[in-house]
Formats: C-alpha cells, structure tokens, sequence
DNA sequence: TCTGTTCCTGAACAGCCAGTCAAGTCGGTG
DNA sequence: CACCGACTTGACTGGCTGTTCAGGAACAGA
C-alpha cells in the first residue's frame, strides 16, 4: 500500500511529470466524452499515455479515482471563474462574467461544455453515494455563495439596491443550473444565446439593476 | 425475435398479468433505488417476481429495456400531472398545483422523489446517446409547453396579465429544475418547504398575480 | 559500480453479468 | 385427448474489465 504523498520536497519537479495530476485530468477528459459508464480504466490509461496498471499504483480503486476525478475538474472550473472575477472592480460587471462563464458554450475559448457535463454526472452519483453526496452539497454552497458574494460588494458599494442576498443567489444559481441543462444538451429551443439574455434579464430584475440592450445581446449575434 | 404486440383482442386479460407493463414498473422502481449504473437484468427480473430469461423475452436488449423504462416513467408523471390539473378551473390554482407536484418529496402520497431522480438519470444518459436525447427533448418541450398553456389560460380569461408565455413558461421552468435537483439531492439548505415559496413567488413576480401570506406558506410548516 | 527504492509494465486472474438455449409448463383448440 | 404456440425457467457461456503480481527499468545515494 505505497502511497504518493506529494511532489513536494525534491525541487526538481519538471522532469517527473505529475502522474497523479496527469492521470485525474486524463480521467475527467475521458469522463468528459464518453460518460461516466463507459469509462474503463484502460480509456484513462490509454489518454494518459501510461500502462492500466499505473493508475491502480497511484490509486487505490477506479472508483476512488472517478470520485477524485469528479471533484478535482469541479474545483477547477470555480477555481478560475473566482480568479477571473476577482479582478473585475464592478460587481454588476462581476455578475454578467459569471452568467457569462456559466452558459455552456458561449465562450469558446471556455465554454467546452465539459463541466457541465460533468456536473451532471457528479449529479446522477451523488444519488446513491453518501460521500458524492456530501461533496456535491460543498461544492454547491461554494457556488451559491460566490454569486452571493458578488451580490453583498454590489449592494454595499450602491450599485445593487438592498435585498437578501443568499436567496437571490439560490434563485439565479438554480436558473443557471436550470437553463443550462438544456443548453448542454442541444436543446433547439435554448441556445447559449438565449439563455445569456434570459438569465441577464431575470438577475437584473431580481436584484434591482439596469441592461442596456447592448449588455443583453453581447454574447453573440442579434 | 417473437414479440408479444399488446394485450389487446382476447378479451380476458385480467388473468394474463401484462408483463411488459410490470417489467418496464420494477425497471423503473429499480433504477430509483439503486440507480442505473448500478440496475442488474436479475435485479429488474427479482423484482418484478420473474426470471432474468423473461426479462431478455420481452425486451431484445438491456439497453433497450433500461430506456423505454425512463421515458415511460416520464410518461406516467406528466399525464398524472395534466390529468390532475385539467380539472381545476382557476389557472393561477393550476400553476399552484403543478408547482407542488413539481416540488421532490413535498406532497407525501406522491413525491417520492422517484420522478426526478429518473429525470436526472434521463439528462446522464442524453448526454451520449442520441436516441435519449432526442426523448429529453420531447419529454422537456411538452414539460415547457404545460407550463405555457397554463399561463396562456390565465392570460385569456383574464387572471394574468398579458406576456411571452413561452419565455414565462422557460424561466419557470428552469427554475423549477435547478431548484428540485438540490432538493432531491436533499441539500440542506434547500428544503421542499422553500423550494415552494421561492417558485411560487418568482412565479407570481414573473407572470404577474399575487399570492397571498397564506398560499405562499401553505406547503408545510412555518 | 553496487544497492535499494520508486516507478512502471504487461500478462494473468477472477468475478460478474448480458444474453442464449434446451427444456418444460400452461392454456386453448380441434 | 393430442397438438400447438405462447410463455417461462434456470443453467450455461463468452466476453469484458477491475485488480493483482512478478519482474524489469530508472534513478539516487554511497
């Protein structure tokens, strides 16, 4: 039962490439296209460029690796959004990144649908596994309350009147979550587009803002 | 490749337990409970008090078996649900009424969180498989469309005002969504209680009614 | 160079499970 | 009763895949 602790301590880190890190982001890659119950730890090995019995040294059961895996891509993606937003001054602007960042596909440099998809898979898991379980109610709170956030600095600095912020929160993360369910899967009726403008509107409203109609449209065309 | 077509033409069929009807019911119960990661033939075959051979009789595949359940499952819900709310005349009761029915766990004899748990299932699987996709996106755009049809009534007898009922019935919608998974998921701080209100009062604000004190706490305690 | 540890491989193993099949039951029909 | 087709069983099999393992490579320190 030999364990990897950390790369930690030997300085020279360039030339070990991170096995652990490598195989987690070759599983969530994997996870990514062909869905969680389809993944075999040969696809994961095979991406990873190393031989299956590799990821078994470096963890100690695939399910431990997936639920690693899950976790890990999540924090990823919070992990940039709240790098990306805290450098933005205005918190009305703050929001519209988030909704921005949020929409499936409506960066392209972002938007690869991939965490979405894996958020549903982390959904469907934490269905009948207390740990995912567990998991998904931290990074869920985590997630509320970085819109919360934003909401509190708007309305202390006057741009946003004054309101409960965490239920406006759970009211715009869940039409987040809502809308792009649909929009991750193709739907022909929501387009990243129309969820950018729909969400927009809706926060505008229930926050106490004002979109100028150039705001509402400058995800894309229209 | 026999198929037993339907029940129909022989008159007695009380005695001849129709078994593609119970396979497809314990499918469902079984995908509940365990998942559908986790669903066995033998598990579906237990419960539903036959051999796992029977099983491969009725229905040439697993996959096949596994995906008429959910859409069948998602059946039964939405014509449960359009059955119960025809017969109310107020639409602003109607809505109500979806909205409790929409709510995981919040009314005891119906909510057993089984629809929406199947739901999620439903999203994993659409995510790699065409044919699943193509389902969700019926089974969502007649979900929409109740939505829709409820608030177009309101509008024409002169309950609501007027307004997009589509794009109502999308917010609605997706806000009920985002808002059930956390719910079924049984995240603490998103009780079945609040998840009413706060659907209820967006509703209202959104379509344009009021809701009294007392309609607004009706769900449960407080 | 020698030695011990860590990293890595590919083959082998073992359990599981979807799907098959030969055989049997049951109900109706002539 | 004899026959026939639909229905049902449960044992079997073939393939797949998570996990183990014996051994080899790479590397560091002495």
């Amino acid at each position: 039962m030999r364990f990897k602790v950390d790369g930690r301590g030997m300085g020279a880190q360039r030339q070990k490439p991170d096995r652990h890190q490598e195989i987690l982001d070759a599983a969530a890659q994997v996870i990514t296209d062909r869905g969680l119950a389809e993944t075999r730890i040969s696809d994961i090995a095979e991406r990873a460029g190393v031989s299956p019995g590799l990821i078994l040294y470096y963890f100690e059961s695939k399910d431990r690796l997936l639920s690693e895996a899950l976790s890990f891509a999540n924090d990823q993606f919070y992990l940039r959004l709240s790098r990306e937003v805290r450098r933005i001054p205005s918190a009305k602007e703050q929001l519209m990144r988030l909704i921005d960042l949020s929409v499936p596909g409506l960066l392209p440099e972002y938007g690869r649908l991939d965490e979405w998809a894996l958020w549903i898979e982390v959904w469907t898991r934490a269905l009948h596994n207390e740990k995912m379980a567990r998991d998904r109610e931290t990074l869920d709170k985590r997630w509320r309350d970085s819109i919360a956030d934003i909401i509190r600095t708007g309305q202390k600095n006057g741009e946003f009147p004054e309101g409960d912020a965490d239920e406006l929160a759970l009211r715009i993360g869940a039409l987040i979550d809502g809308l792009a369910i649909q929009v991750v899967m193709n739907d022909s009726e929501v387009t990243p587009h129309r969820m950018r403008q729909t969400v927009l509107e809706m926060a505008a409203k229930e926050i106490g803002f004002e979109v100028s109609r150039q705001e509402l449209g400058a995800g894309a065309k229209s």
